[in-house]
Formats: C-alpha cells, structure tokens, sequence
DNA sequence: CGGGGGCTTGAGGCCACTCAACGATAGTGG
DNA sequence: CCACTATCGTTGAGTGGCCTCAAGCCCCCG
C-alpha cells in the first residue's frame, strides 16, 4: 500500500546532484517520490528493477528469505541512503519500510543511459556497487566468525555513525529486524543489550526500548575485535 | 616466495579479451605472468592495490582476519577468476596460493586509465563488481542463517558448477579452507560430509579426501534450500 | 621408517536457540 | 474513556547444534 506525494520540482535531491546524477547539462532523469506505510514492501526478490531509491525519509530493510521463512537481513537503508541499484535486471533483495519511509525514485534505464556517455556518473555506480561490496564483506566476517556480543557491538557502532544525533541513537528497526541482520535471535539481542546496559556501557532514553546512548564508546569497540 | 615466469606473449588471456581489457585498439596493457608456490600470500589486507590479478594455473583464498586469529574466506579464486580487484586504492582481503598457483598480473593504474576512456571497459568493471557483491549477498545469507548440512551442500554445488571435469570435483582446499569459508570448524564440515557420503550423496576417489564425485544432485539441492 | 599434516570420529561442553511467561506500550473499537 | 488485543521487549529454564579437545588412521615425504 503505497501513498503518492507531488513531486516538489524545487527541491532537487542533493546527494544525487553530488554523484552526477543530475547536473544543468541533464536537467531532469524522471524523479519521482513515494511514500510507503510502515511494514510494506517496496520491491519484492526477483521483480524486475525499473526504480533506483533514495531513503528520504524514515528507515528501510533488505532482506533474502529461505523457503522455510529464515530471514536475513543485508542492510538497513536510512535516510539519504541510495538503494534498489542492481546491475542485472532484477532485485536480488526485497525491500520493506520498516518505518512510514519516503522515497525518492529515479529510472534505472535513465540511469544506465546517463552513464553511458558520461564518465563521472559511471564512475560514482561503481564507487556505490564498491561501498556496497565492501559493507557486505565485512558483514561476512561478522556472520561467519563474530560471537553475539561482538556482533551487537559492531552493529551499535555501525548504527552510531549512521544515525545519532545529539547523543541520542535512535533505532527505527525491531529487535528481531536487529537479529535477522546480526545472524541471531532476538532473545539473543536482547540479552546482549541488556548486558552493556548492565556493564554501563550504554543506556536506555524514554519507554521504548529503541532510543540508545553510548555511554562507553571505548569499550564498546573494544568488544568489537579488529578485522 | 614467489617465482618469475616468462610471460608467453602468444598466449593472450581470452577471457580478459572478453572482458575488454585488452584489444586490439588497446593492444598490451601490462601483463605478466607470476607463480606463487602452495601457501604464500599474494597480497595483504590493506596493502595499496597495484594489481588485479587472474587465476591461469591454481587455487587462491581471499580472507580475513580478527585480532585473535579467527578467520572468515570469503572467496575462492579458481582458474579464469579475476581477483584483487578493489576501488579503493587498498585491498581488502589477504589473498593466498592454496596451491601452486600461476597469475596474470595487470596494473591497476594502467586499468583505470582504459576505463576512464572505454565505456565497455568501465561497463566490464562494474559487472564484475556486481558479481562479487551478489555472491558476497548470496553468502551472508547463508553465513546467518543456514545450518551445517545446508551449508556444506551449498558449497559442493557451488564448486560443482566451477571445477567439475569428468564427473569428478577434485577440491584444491583443505577442510580447514572449506570451514573458514562456511563460517564452521573443520571438524563439522568433516561430519557433514561423512553425513552425505552415508546417505549415499557423495562419494570419495582415490585415497586423499578431495576428489569427490556428486552422486545425485537432485538430492544435495534438496539439502540446501532455495532463496 | 619416523615425522608431520590432513582427515575422521568420539566424548563432553558451551553458546546460542527454543519455548514460555510476563510486563509495558500502542492501537482499536465499543 | 477504557477494556481488549496485538506487538514488542525482557527474562528464565532447558535443549541442542556446533565447538572443543582428544585420539587415531592414512598418506606423503623426507
């Protein structure tokens, strides 16, 4: 269930200006923007990738299935996060608001045009599929070899850079969004959490579970090993 | 340790050719050829990328690793594969001989001078990009969420697909190599096997344990479950 | 023939999972 | 406005799958 949002043409997405997706020589692509309620799906595994997306607004997951409904999480997308760039014809993730999100959508076929003739916007794809390989790298390392307390601490230190503001984090994801990303179970989670709360390390804000402060960054990355 | 071979000018890397990197327009890049004898490292983690490199002869690992020793393979480079390359200027992983193992060389300078004029060239790059970041996605998932059996069954078929000749999959990894890579230990990666070999999946040639024969396929894909 | 590396197999332990109960909160409808 | 319900998170108890530790075999290689 997706809502429609009027396109505002004076305000012209900045990050895409930056990456040379737009620029006064290509004025316009084809941009659009979305709104998705919380929960659902954006683009399911295997349909065919027509948009590339910008996270506006709010928070989105990307995620595999098996059949027997084991899910893992590849990535969290937040705000001015780009995601949906894939070089093949399909998605090879679903995506799924985890949060009311808006999006911003841009054509893959416009894309690939501009890219064709113009060298910078070929270079920034690359440079995007690059950052993406090298999250999904390091994310092996954490899955494969990681305990559940190092894993919960790499993911608050990631989570940090991303989305703290004024010493404040705050998480748009579930536990069980947390878990499916970390390789674990909620339980797992949360028992991890509970423990660096119990060994000062962060604290809880409000009555949500989900507003976080790193206390002890410090021994928060030292429980987190060196790759 | 590693060993200079001449580089035969004749025999020109097809499947460079193929990928565009070299033409008869672009005619010689900078190629040449070395030999890395069974278990010496090709390159570091975070040493500056000089070159890319491609398997003629041989089996490479690329891996990394925690400040305790803990390891996580995330790839095998097999006969034809391309490696080391990074778009960063550092690479990423540790890359090894895991047996005596021929490469071509390429700068990477030289390469992204191409790129910079040759859109095919540069088109070649981000495909190749994208094709490590889908087998690293593929990979987490099982890294998450798959049990021991699933994971094993996923790598014979996986390696089915890249070394079989004749029926017979001679594996060059050692069962620590497959362990690292599976996010297990040796030991239930062993287990595994045997598992499949009792039920009739898989049987062994010869008196070493790495030539394996895929006894019926239909039931190892039943084994590892669909994405 | 001795040494070492690789592989298998067994026994026991532990970390994360499963199952369950409970409290808190937000959303829903009477 | 308040029960009612669903969702989310925490915590406890017990289980189990994979890990750890160990022994032993085989093969290769000196």
């Amino acid at each position: 269930m997706l809502v429609r949002n009027a396109a505002d043409p004076s305000a012209r997405p900045n990050s895409l200006r930056e990456l040379g997706m737009i620029s006064d020589s290509n004025p316009i692509i084809s941009l659009n923007e979305f709104t998705y309620r919380k929960g659902t799906e954006i683009y399911g595994e295997k349909e065919p990738a027509e948009y590339v997306y910008q996270v506006k607004l709010g928070a989105v997951r990307s995620y595999k299935l098996l059949s027997d409904g084991r899910r893992q999480i590849g990535a969290f997308h937040l705000v001015g996060d780009i995601f949906g760039l894939e070089n093949g014809n399909e998605h090879r993730f679903t995506a799924e608001a985890i949060v009311d999100t808006a999006v911003r959508l841009i054509r893959r076929q416009s894309l690939e045009l501009v890219a064709e003739g113009d060298a910078m916007v070929a270079r920034n794809l690359l440079s995007m599929t690059t950052n993406n390989l090298q999250h999904a790298e390091d994310h092996m390392l954490l899955l494969g070899r990681k305990t559940s307390l190092e894993r919960v601490a790499a993911f608050l230190i990631e989570m940090d850079k991303r989305l703290t503001a004024a010493g404040i984090m705050a998480l748009p994801m579930s536990r069980r969004d947390i878990a499916d990303y970390l390789g674990l179970t909620l339980e797992t989670v949360s028992r991890a959490l509970s423990r660096l709360h119990e060994l000062g390390i962060l604290g809880f804000i409000g009555n949500n579970q989900r507003q976080i402060v790193l206390l002890d960054k410090q021994q928060l990355a030292s429980l987190d090993l060196q790759n």
